[in-house]
DNA sequence: CAGAATAGTTGACTAAAGTCAGTCATCATG
DNA sequence: CATGATGACTGACTTTAGTCAACTATTCTG
């Protein structure tokens, strides 16, 4: 805990400080995160009032400012009239590219003055707390089967498996209902607002509950979100009274199976008559009391 | 180097973001950063406007304003009149304690998502990140003897050594002109505007050059400021046209004699008549050509 | 003991950041 | 095709942050 304080104390402050000076030599220190965060590819404004937290009327104002030095310009998207696209102008890509260019600075003048022994330790540190940072920072909740979250992770799930079964895969949609309470819940992992998981357990009559559509997305992959994903699944299980958790698997997807069975699962036989799955798994729940959904 | 980006965008936006949103949730930033840095020990006005790296009217008006609103009081400090003193009254203590609070509340949310493996690893990583940018943020520089900054090194020094030996230990006050340029050089090790280490050297008539006063403070010890002092000492010497560096220590400061050992220095009989030292080392320079002080 | 230096304060500013309500165009829905 | 929702924009503000120069009270120094 102090250790984390010390973190927190000393390094978001000297580093942001610094960062923030490195961005705004010459313009506000809200214009150049602005232009910074626009990049050479372009945002959509909301996107862009999301990932920096701003009023929408003073990101307008900020992108007027940006738009008049002719660093930015808006134009509205293709497909939904209502949504403005930000783009950076050539001299705009010149200002990214000279902030870029700091941001290289910055984080040499953090590595120039140690040996490369300092330095191998210190990136190797700071790539775990950014991935344990990250884990941190996601979050686990239920939410409807509809919801675009949850619609996005479906895509996603799809698309994956699409790829990696060697007969394609097709995504039933007709089964949201299942995954509605009471009758289930569908959960969606998200980190800064962006869905990055997915999971869904139907409770059935027999006291048996079966999870379905585990999915994590590659960007937060080995930070645990899976495991956490089961365990929430289990626990929204258990509450609904089950006493065992089915699921079904492939055996093209080697890092799923390997969680299950850490976890607990063990292999039982064939329990269904869907054409993906090749191998089955069960574990019983031990139903502690007191469990609130 | 990309690791290093990738860590100060994550770091500094997230956890600065919130670290910023815990401190002033009903006060402004500044004043609750004050506030907090002020501490329940009281601190004087200078080093809270060093600390802060505010301006000093800027700094003057915000003490007003959290004066004014009964939670600070500024008083002449004792010994000095010039010098003020701010400390929390009852009021005050009582928001330090929250912002205190505060400030394990966002500690903890960073930790609570993980399971036990993984606090551990980001614990860790966190601490060797802080240790290692300490260590990164530490600057070396030339600076005359008379500095106040070259004095409290001194002071620091000559305190810790008349702890060490058991005979106790006075520091020479009358070598001062040895280095100063072109008779030799004095460094200091800044860190935030604090001065953690020193180490000087006189070069001699027979292209010999002597390392005198190499001292690290406690709070940057095993960072590799102690080796920077003594490679910088050497190129000067270097530059200055020695080809050989002298200088003697005591069995007691085993730290600083694994230091010049493992940089290349080569135990030699008694060369001087200094009555503290037991040990002494020299080291034969490698002129390189076109090395400039 | 007369300056010079140091530590802090005050007044008069400016710029940046952020908020809020009201408006307008576009899109989805019955 | 009216109605309401959505996404963005504008005008009119307030607050916060920060700067600069002039000024006062101590202390140091020759």
């Amino acid at each position: 805990m102090d250790v984390v304080r010390g973190f927190n104390r000393t390094v978001t402050q000297r580093v942001g400080a610094l960062d923030d000076k490195f961005l705004a030599r010459d313009r506000p220190l809200a214009q150049s995160r602005l232009l910074w965060e626009i990049g050479p590819a372009g945002a959509e404004v909301a996107a862009l009032r999301n990932r920096l937290d701003l009023d929408a009327g003073y990101l307008s104002r900020l992108l007027r400012t940006l738009e008049g030095a002719g660093l930015v310009t808006v134009t509205p998207a293709e497909g939904d009239g209502r949504v403005r696209m930000a783009r950076l102008t050539e001299a705009g890509r010149a200002e990214w590219a000279l902030l870029d260019r700091r941001s290289d600075e910055l984080a040499w003048s953090m590595l120039a003055p140690l040996t490369t022994g300092q330095r191998d330790r210190l990136t190797t540190a700071m790539n775990e707390v950014q991935r344990l940072l990250m884990a941190s920072m996601v979050t686990v909740e239920a939410c409807p089967p509809a919801d675009p979250r949850a619609r996005a992770c479906l895509r996603a799930y799809a698309g994956e498996l699409a790829q990696r079964f060697e007969a394609g895969f097709t995504l039933a949609t007709d089964d949201d209902h299942q995954f509605v309470p009471p009758a289930g819940v569908f959960l969606v992992a998200t980190l800064a607002s962006e869905a990055v998981g997915c999971g869904s357990v139907r409770f059935d009559a027999d006291g048996t509950a079966e999870i379905k559509r585990l999915w994590v997305s590659g960007s937060v992959r080995g930070l645990g979100v899976g495991r956490r994903l089961l365990t929430e699944l289990e626990r929204h299980a258990a509450a609904a009274g089950a006493h065992c958790v089915r699921l079904d698997s492939n055996r093209a997807l080697t890092e799923a199976i390997r969680l299950y069975r850490s976890a607990g699962y063990e292999e039982i036989p064939r329990y269904n008559t869907n054409p993906y799955p090749d191998h089955w798994f069960a574990k019983q729940l031990h139903r502690e009391p007191g469990v609130s959904p």
